[in-house]
DNA sequence: CCGAATATAGACAGATCTGTCTGTTTTTAA
DNA sequence: TTAAAAACAGACAGATCTGTCTATATTCGG
């Protein structure tokens, strides 16, 4: 009985996979984003995060749940990562310096388009918990568009800010039907925008 | 039994509802636009249709090509609208007048995205047929910026029409979002990018 | 060392999905 | 009038979906 100890403790230097939660969600995030939230299983998602059934119903509670944790992750990992694309740029010039992530987001070889307009398309409901996610990040957005036209000293900060949020669903459907050239329209287009 | 007869010719002036193809498109357009291409399912078309399970597999053959047919039809009625919306504006003035049947458009109050972009989001194969048929349009959309801002005379017709797309797609998917008046958005920046 | 919490495995229910097939009725056309 | 074509009605198969439940195994803190 020791010996079961024992392999136990070698089995897991603190952990060697990451707990079951965070492997559900890996696994559904990769496979919504891919497949869309719809085509995807509940079965699926847990053959391949090696998971049990009940894991998920404990952790998550139902899938709607799970596909708003997530748009969740989705959110939350964008913020940071445009937090940190534009912190070296000063103030005025960080809206363009937002379409230069957008462009590169649309050439990575796995972009499909926004996670979150999908499940807007595939979500009728406005009251999904994964669209009331999805809602709020929009303002942030555009709460970060407002920060960064006013910064930029342009005429008017609050219908730029909404110009630009046009700008970025537009780079973004383009993109995925036609590619990431369509990123660097809209890029252009912001500066032209922005600077005057 | 010639009572029969009787209340068959009085039952059928020409055709008293249209014939159950249309029936079926009609619903399936209906639904599928409302909630959803994989929401919907074919019992819920044949039921609100009011046809049988045979009548549509023998007209459409199966429910990748229905949803096709749907696409087709959005894809043909929209080609039509734009022409007689534009056909009275100079040519030069197209472009932008193109903008003001987005706005009409997102004003309306059944509005909830654009058919081809949800039909994207949807299905992930790109060879769908759905799919097939939305690229198409994307073309001919395309093909009508570059004739509308040739006629335009801007410096760069081709970059112009890559533009407009973008600005096209944002205002649809922002208006689903956030409300017609980011349509408007757009709208101006069109004129912005046209009018010099 | 032991009990509580956590995870696995998978049967099961009940609903729904697409697509096929068999009849019957209605419509149409010769 | 009659035969062929079209539509209806719905049973059926087979797959898949979400969610619940039971039983067993593992992990971990006290």
């Amino acid at each position: 009985m020791p010996a079961k100890k024992t392999s136990a403790k070698i089995k897991s230097p603190p952990a060697l996979q990451p707990g079951v939660r965070e492997r559900l969600l890996n696994t559904a995030d990769r496979l919504f984003y891919t497949e869309g939230v719809r085509a995807v299983g509940i079965d699926r998602v847990l053959a391949e995060a090696g998971a049990a059934k009940a894991s998920l119903y404990l952790h998550f509670g139902c899938k709607d749940d799970l596909v708003a944790a997530h748009i969740e992750r989705r959110v939350t990992s964008a913020r940071a990562e445009i937090e940190a694309y534009v912190i070296d740029t000063p103030p005025a010039e960080r809206a363009l310096r937002f379409f230069d992530w957008v462009v590169d987001m649309t050439k990575s070889p796995d972009f499909r388009g926004c996670p979150l307009q999908h499940v807007v398309a595939e979500l009728s409901d406005p009251e999904h918990p994964a669209r009331l996610v999805a809602a709020k990040q929009r303002e942030w957005l555009h709460g970060k568009f407002v920060e960064w036209t006013r910064a930029a000293g342009v005429a008017n900060p609050a219908a730029t800010a909404g110009a630009l949020v046009v700008l970025f669903d537009g780079a973004v459907v383009a993109s995925e039907h036609d590619g990431p050239r369509r990123a660097c329209d809209a890029r252009w287009m912001a500066g032209q925008l922005l600077l005057r």
